[in-house]
DNA sequence: TTATATAATTAAGAGTTTTTTAAGAAGTTT
DNA sequence: AAACTTCTTAAAAAACTCTTAATTATATAA
């Protein structure tokens, strides 16, 4: 599991982050200051999150540390877009750069990026299943699966969280986004269409459970 | 799903709030004064959100009260930013603070804050009983228990509450939210499924003991 | 002990949520 | 632009949960 230090002064955006990369698999290592970041980033650390935001130390300044410490990718977060600004990041080490407000998506396709370039990548198992996040491709009772983004991305969810029940708001988020776009029936459309795919891959096999009311989970 | 007491003497905000947390997948409770308030407290509340403005008792006062009750996390909405006030609010035991007119976003942030701080204990124990409050699961002699929602919320409530008489009363009012909705043999029936479960699962060991007129208790 | 009120049980059907199916809209690729 | 894939919507069927009502059992008080 890839760790990821978030460095964010704002509270409420912090913890919006940690929860964001607990839930796809990563481990987030929370700091709200320059101090503390410094102080918790190590070599184990694969990837940084950087709010350019963070008062006393200048974000520029704080990259230089930090790669000292563990030359890991940075992305920094920041509310500024200016051009010459995003020029001068990368300059000092920045990987990779999104401005607020982002989507959700956005920021954990900019994370896998980062971290493939880095080397490191994840397969996802779930009894015979195997997920391979980086290709988008899925294995079942040794035969592919042809899933489409939105079922990939479903199982994906499910996966990351197995054993544990994941409710139909955060698969909402997570995959559509905001819940605007999709009507309430389009997530049970999916999983019926996620669930023949996997039996017919595997009859004698079942995978997604539905807790009702709430959502799915694989046992 | 969280529970959390909402204490707030104006109405239309009280309704506000209401509907927020309630669309944010908690399950709140409406308290219009202190006296309500610590009558709708018990062990099964996760959260209490506190108006300062009530008439009556003094916020500082309740919250001590609230507190010996079950000392979960409170956050203190208050018109007042006073700075003095605060750090008097954090030593009487309120765990965080917002002040009015406040962004649905942030107290959202600051509820997820709280209750992911407190550490909450999610896995419930009684006898040979454990029950998984975060993933809906129950588990009775090492059998997996298929509780419908209401039943588990019922069986929560119990546990919670273990040792103590839980009234019917407050069973209607957590797990049904308004008496209007339910005439008062649904209790019944819903217990009386419960412990048939129970007893399938375990036929060697009695847990619903009946209090005759007033409610149930775990012995 | 008996009468009465309260609680437990059972079964039926009312009400909801989920699943499935199918068709057409939207988006991609050739 | 045609052909193809994927997504969304709609509607009916199936599955599940809750409530109601009627009956039986039990505790309490006179």
């Amino acid at each position: 599991m890839n760790k990821i230090l978030i460095i964010e002064d704002d509270k409420s955006i912090n913890e919006m982050l940690y929860d964001l990369l607990k839930l796809n698999k990563y481990e987030p290592i929370e700091a709200f200051n320059s101090e503390e970041a410094l102080q918790k980033h190590n070599k184990s650390i694969d990837l940084i999150l950087l709010d350019l935001m963070l008062p006393k130390v200048n974000g520029k300044e704080i990259i230089k540390k930090l790669k000292k410490i563990n030359n890991c990718p940075v992305i920094v977060v920041s509310a500024i877009s200016d051009v010459d600004m995003k020029v001068l990041l990368f300059d000092l080490g920045a990987d990779d750069y999104i401005t607020k407000p982002f989507q959700n998506k956005e920021l954990l396709a900019r994370i896998k990026l980062a971290l493939r370039h880095n080397g490191k990548e994840e397969i996802l198992h779930y009894k015979d299943l195997k997920l391979d996040t980086e290709n988008y491709t899925a294995v079942c009772n040794e035969k592919d699966l042809e899933l489409t983004k939105n079922e990939f991305e479903l199982l994906k969810l499910l996966i990351c969280n197995k054993g544990q029940i994941v409710t139909k708001t955060v698969l909402f988020d997570n995959v559509w986004g905001t819940k605007d776009s999709a009507d309430d029936n389009t997530l049970n459309v999916h999983i019926s269409k996620l669930r023949n795919k996997l039996k017919q891959a595997n009859p004698n096999e079942e995978y997604i459970e539905t807790i009702w009311k709430i959502g799915y989970k694989l046992k």
